[in-house]
DNA sequence: GGCAATTATCGTCACCTTGACAATAAATCC
DNA sequence: GGATTTATTGTCAAGGTGACGATAATTGCC
């Protein structure tokens, strides 16, 4: 690891402030057929070239965590405006991540409805969904500490589901209670009481607004159309902090 | 910003990748007379010199997050082997945060029980114990964006007590349930009925473990003694990744 | 068109948790 | 020794939850 001259950064300490590339990486999940997947591309380059790793690259001067990584996801997926709801995860390293050397990640986690991925995108990378069971049973490997990263994407979405209407987020903007129910059950890996889902999704105050319109042209009856309600609809630009008050628990064995 | 050579961290992207200096910050909270309080240390140095600020320093080359915050933390407090539960709180920058230019931070949080902080660290800067509410209500300000980063500790803070055993970080290795509670009163802002708060941390399987001993020599009825039950307590080394369920569910308006 | 199949939605009931609050226990204080 | 203080155990009504029955409104098939 190079050190940097002196650049105004002291004398807080005695030791010179080591400066460490940052890239943003982000787990992006789906839920498609009932199952959790989440978006891998394939490396071109060593380290790792072949393997499967989570999208990412290097924060530019100049740049916005959130902004980096929303741009490296649309890059690496040829997809414009992201729909979902994207935020930071967590920091890993700098230490051991990388075999040339420390580098500092900022993970983030897009939770998104199933939105198709252009089979390359600029860095000519393949993108492409993949199911987490694949990689959680070992299936599939994940390059650099990618999959302990994946891992805390997992637990996250999962208790965010339970404590924040963002189980929309995978939906598009109308859904059917129905339709967040299989989200539900994805994310948590559980089944669970249609009925029983129902009443709770529909009564929570300030989660679920009736559109008045209907489903129509599947089979059995037609379900109600509903979008999240105002209180839980993120703001302009703002991350929702929306609380579901209380909490639509998943099961625990 | 300058840009660095190229190093071996291309050819991923056109741009060359940026490096930052990396801080870390640590929020360390407490509980003293039922308030809750926040660590800070009075800068030596420009900018925002004289004025308060989280207590924290640049990562060096080889060291993990959390080890250079529990680092720094150890130097600027004097205090050697630090109580209470650190974890991760999350990033920020690294634009516009510094006038100096462009670093990124990793904030933590430590819930701690209340330990004497040595006036003055290895870095000659006074630290101590303030309250939250004197930094909330405008009396003290902070330097950099260390306001932010205190509310979003304040709010994790709130959290973690409603869904994990952490609330008992805040007292030492022994303590009462009447400790315990004035704990998520000061964290919440809220008085709780200390019937139904013993029925619940009393109830709460796998949450406290009774000593078998008792408090002596205050006023009124001596109390039982808990400790954090085994499945509560964080293993050697490794975070508490304990769950609290059902949730102990703060009071909402 | 009519009936089966399918999916959505509403209802019921027993059980559990919660919030409010009364009652009792076991110390210290004077 | 009685007043005071704090801890702990109960009680009860109201509301939430899980299990599951019943009904509604479509499509698919003949």
């Amino acid at each position: 690891m190079t050190i940097i001259a002196y650049d105004g950064f002291m004398p807080e300490t005695r030791t010179a402030p080591a400066r460490f590339p940052v890239t943003v990486d982000v787990v992006a999940l789906t839920v498609r057929d009932g199952e959790l997947n989440v978006l891998l591309i394939t490396r071109l380059i060593d380290p790792f070239r072949g393997k499967l790793a989570l999208p990412g690259g290097f924060v530019l001067a100049g740049e916005e965590l959130l902004e980096a990584a929303g741009r490296e996801l649309a890059e690496e997926t040829g997809v414009e405006h992201l729909p979902g709801h994207l935020e930071q995860l967590g920091s890993y390293g700098p230490k051991g991540r990388d075999p040339r050397g420390d580098v500092l990640t900022v993970a983030h986690l897009l939770l998104a409805p199933n939105f198709p991925v252009l089979s390359a995108g600029s860095d000519a990378e393949h993108a492409a969904w993949y199911p987490v069971s694949q990689v959680q049973n070992g299936a599939l490997q994940l390059a650099f500490d990618h999959e302990r990263i994946l891992g805390d994407a997992v637990e996250r979405a999962k208790s965010k589901l339970e404590y924040s209407p963002l189980g929309a987020a995978f939906c598009g903007e109308e859904f059917t209670v129905a339709q967040l129910r299989t989200v539900y059950e994805a994310v948590w890996g559980t089944r669970l009481d249609p009925r029983n889902f129902h009443r709770k999704a529909t009564g929570t105050p300030g989660f679920l607004e009736d559109t008045g319109r209907t489903t129509t042209g599947d089979a059995g009856r037609p379900a109600a159309l509903f979008r999240l309600a105002g209180a839980a609809r993120p703001a302009a630009g703002q991350p929702t902090r929306a609380v579901l008050n209380p909490p639509l628990m998943r099961p625990r064995d």
